[in-house]
DNA sequence: TTGTAAGCGTTATCAA
DNA sequence: TTGATAACGCTTACAA
């Protein structure tokens, strides 16, 4: 029942099953009323080769794993949906583990790593050590948003140069002084690197260094508590006149805080974020942030592990894909009308 | 290099396969010397079983699969996250395989059947001739969000009933006449289910039948366009009072289109959405809508599927959980304050 | 053009 | 308690 074999589709055909074989994968000239009868055999039978037999004999999985820490936010979704399309498109399966901070994740990526031809790993999910040890072994690994560990491939999205862009058109063009930073560097990479530009915007200006970044997981409930944090004001000091958040997610949060605090965003409070999640433009009002090419981080890293499983070897590869700031209102710029964003 | 197999263990510890496989799993006594020689041969050697030699020997894969439409939005990452856990914790890999209305999607789906133990599908994305295949091939399928084909699994979220009380909440308490259905009945059987009960609402009423739905994809641009239509009233009645978005993500559309119009959401203009995503409680004013238990789903939907996998028959399980109206500001209601929310 | 047979790396049955 | 050895289902030399 569960699991007709080329071994009764050979039969039914009258034919070896070397040569089932080939039909199904045209690896070898047949003459034609032999292939004729092996489809037939093969149509009637429904047969599907088992890929656990064919794995094995070919020595590869045709599949291929991400790891993430949680699937929530449109980022990942993004990243995976690009992976996912490329892998697909070239006929291997994807197999997704998402770590959510749980202890057993090095056993987990170690147990992925045995089910498929290379693996994709996401920011600080997993251990370096881990890591090295897979790469070691020989696993092709493309690391994401996070920096190689030795000679392993690598893909990101560049941070710095634009996270310093960003904050200069708050002070240069909006005249910003005291800039609040909502977001966390020592989390991850990406938060480092925008931190980075943030405090290199505000030296090149010559200006007092900004306040140490106010502590912000990048999600929306600690963006809210952080917003509410920095625009209280509880010392002396004047609250900031901008928030620049770490991601779109804390500053989505950020705008139900100053919404509860009687600050008007775009007006007397500019707001920024990070990635231009599909909600940013649907803000009210619209929301300053940068592009990710979030799917194009997912493709190219599943084209690197192709070239690692076909190609073999070569020198590690490291991709730096470009940002760009996207002006809307949030920031005190024009509103731009909702005919002349671009479809996404 | 890539590859030690059980053979290298049995040879370096002087035992045979046979004791190497007892050890590794412990599926039978070994002799405590004997164990410590073949541990000690599996530490040094790094060995790692392959999968697909223990898949084919065991006939399984310990792996299962999910198909859905498209990894964006919110509420498929939590299903989908849902079912990992689920799997993940019971050692089982996850394949996921996005069809996003690709035409190919039939032959991915029987493909990836082949790869897994058990498929969980979701919505609309396989048409019921390749589930009926499947499920009589004897593959444990359980569906999602979708009638049963057959005598299949299927689990989802109650619609109707809430969807009535939704609805019955604007025409009560809050006097609405004229509210508008934004959706799309026709995609999905969740969609149509919502309609029915915002029909029956009326009726029970003794309302005069709501306009048809304002057809749209549940998704913010079409939600943002829908709204328009809505609003701008071309024809000689008055635009509508209210809004019903089919769900969260139509719903964060018509915010901006309400405030293009000059429309004060929650003040002459009530919204509604549906699944309660992250960002609802975050909009201003925060979102009215109804609570899905999007990750409930995705587990009961794994747990089903090993049950399948490991129980074997029984009759078709069948399973609707629970929905909630989650009322907040942008019906009329008074606003929650933020620290009245529950962690979610 | 086709068939035979040797793997691929496990598990599990039978003997010893 | 251990070892041979037969599956498991397929691919692919090598022969014919």
């Amino acid at each position: 029942m569960r699991g007709t074999t080329i071994r009764d589709v050979a039969r039914r055909a009258g034919v070896s099953i070397a040569t089932v074989s080939r039909v199904q994968r045209g690896s070898a000239p047949v003459a034609d009323d032999t292939r004729d009868r092996v489809a037939a055999a093969i149509e009637a039978l429904r047969y599907v080769p088992n890929r656990l037999g064919r794995g094995l004999a070919e020595r590869r999985h045709r599949a291929m794993g991400i790891v993430f820490p949680d699937l929530s936010g449109p980022y990942f979704s993004e990243v995976i949906g690009g992976f996912e399309t490329a892998a697909t498109d070239d006929d291997h399966g994807v197999m997704v583990l998402s770590t959510h901070g749980r202890e057993a994740a090095a056993d987990r990526v170690r147990d992925l790593a045995s089910r498929v031809d290379g693996l994709l790993i996401l920011g600080r999910t997993v251990p370096d050590e881990v890591i090295r040890d897979l790469h070691e072994a020989g696993r092709p690994i493309v690391l994401l948003a996070r920096p190689p560990v030795g000679d392993t491939d690598a893909v990101r999205a560049e941070n710095r140069a634009t996270a310093a862009r960003l904050a200069l058109h708050l002070i240069d063009v909006h005249g910003h002084r005291r800039i609040a930073f909502l977001g966390d560097p020592d989390s991850s990479p990406d938060g480092a690197e925008r931190w980075d530009g943030f405090v290199a915007a505000h030296r090149s200006r010559g200006l007092a260094g900004p306040d140490g970044p106010i502590r912000s997981l990048y999600r929306q409930a600690e963006g809210y508590a952080a917003a509410r944090l920095a625009l209280m004001a509880v010392d002396a000091r004047e609250p900031p006149t901008a928030l620049f958040c770490g991601n779109d997610e804390i500053a989505l949060g950020t705008y139900r805080a100053a919404t509860e605090l009687h600050r008007r965003v775009g007006h007397d409070l500019a707001i920024t974020g990070w990635d231009d999640i599909p909600t940013a433009r649907y803000l009210a009002p619209a929301l300053t942030t940068v592009r990710q090419p979030m799917r194009e981080l997912g493709l190219w890293a599943a084209r690197a592990l192709f070239a690692r499983i076909h190609g073999g070897g070569g020198p590690p590869r490291h991709e730096v894909l470009p940002t760009q700031v996207v002006l809307r209102a949030s920031c005190g710029c024009a509103t731009t009308p909702m005919q002349e964003e671009p479809e996404r």
